[in-house]
DNA sequence: ATTGAATGTTTCAAAATCAGAAGCAATTGA
DNA sequence: TCAATTGCTTCTGATTTTGAAACATTCAAT
């Protein structure tokens, strides 16, 4: 038991607070343990996530969607990264007001890296099981789906 | 269906991936959420989070620990929230260099209106059902454990 | 008691991040 | 062909976050 009183700590809080802890410290030693795999190529929690996310060309706009920034903040994040070489924009075909943007062959391996490191920092910073992660993720999955369907500053109606 | 294209969209990632863009995306929906309520006393997402994490008298420290962030950011939580009557210092009799912050009546209000609100916020934001709510943060509250034990940028020596 | 090192917190200023308004280019529909 | 809309970018100001130095208290060793 370290200084930290974790157990009685905990048990005062409402099950969905308890919840919302956890999300909050899972997101940012994630983002901590990204930023020290980063110190190579420098890039920051936005253009890191951003990569994660490039596994098929996608619309600035869809990827701002589906990161939940602004398109400002993903213009300035694809700039970034292409000054780098990891992605290139091309003109999207349907509609040529729309950038598609996707990895160069550099961005792959670098992605590949960050997604096997993946697994490793998830498990690190969890500390769950193979089946608690499974779990876990499940459930994520499910709430990102909700999310993403919900929408912006939707959804609390019902509080009113 | 949304234009957001969900499924297929998601089974290309591996589970830890998975697991960490549901983190993320909860992460962004709650933050915006309690800034949506927080309009009348207006506070900082810290703020928020100060008040929920003070079920019990704290140091400032270990607030920080808690918040996984920098003391000072603690100090300017602290500052801000005893401005509005919401919490009071008072040294540690144990160790009179640390300060312990506790909410004040004002501030216990807020806070159980805020611990009612979350119940709503996170059923809203998550789409979970009450039994997938509670494996969820059944788990969080492992992660959150493991986090605290593991502390900082320690955890992913096994990586290299 | 007194000194020096360590600890808990605060102050302050620099740095990173973020949001929003205005602008530009391509598309759509009349 | 014109006005309205959409997708993205630029730019600027605001908010947040961070880190180094300072200050007060405690602790350990004399």
């Amino acid at each position: 038991m370290t200084e930290f009183e974790s157990d009685e700590d905990f048990r005062n809080l409402t099950p969905e607070i308890q919840a919302m802890m956890g999300v909050f410290a899972l997101y940012w030693k994630l983002n901590e343990q990204f930023d020290l795999i980063n110190t190579n190529p420098q890039l920051t929690k936005l253009e890191s996530r951003m990569v994660l996310r490039l596994d098929q060309p996608r619309r600035m706009g869809v990827m701002a969607k589906l990161m939940m920034t602004v398109p400002s903040a993903v213009t300035a994040a694809a700039d970034s990264l292409e000054a780098r070489g990891f992605l290139n924009r091309t003109r999207d075909p349907e509609d040529r007001r729309a950038w598609l943007v996707q990895l160069t062959e550099a961005g792959w391996e670098h992605r590949r890296q960050m997604e096997q490191l993946a697994g490793q920092i998830f498990a690190a910073s969890s500390g769950l099981t193979g089946d608690e992660t499974k779990a876990f993720s499940e459930l994520a999955g499910k709430i990102f789906d909700n999310i993403m369907r919900t929408g912006a500053p939707e959804g609390l109606k019902t509080c009113e």
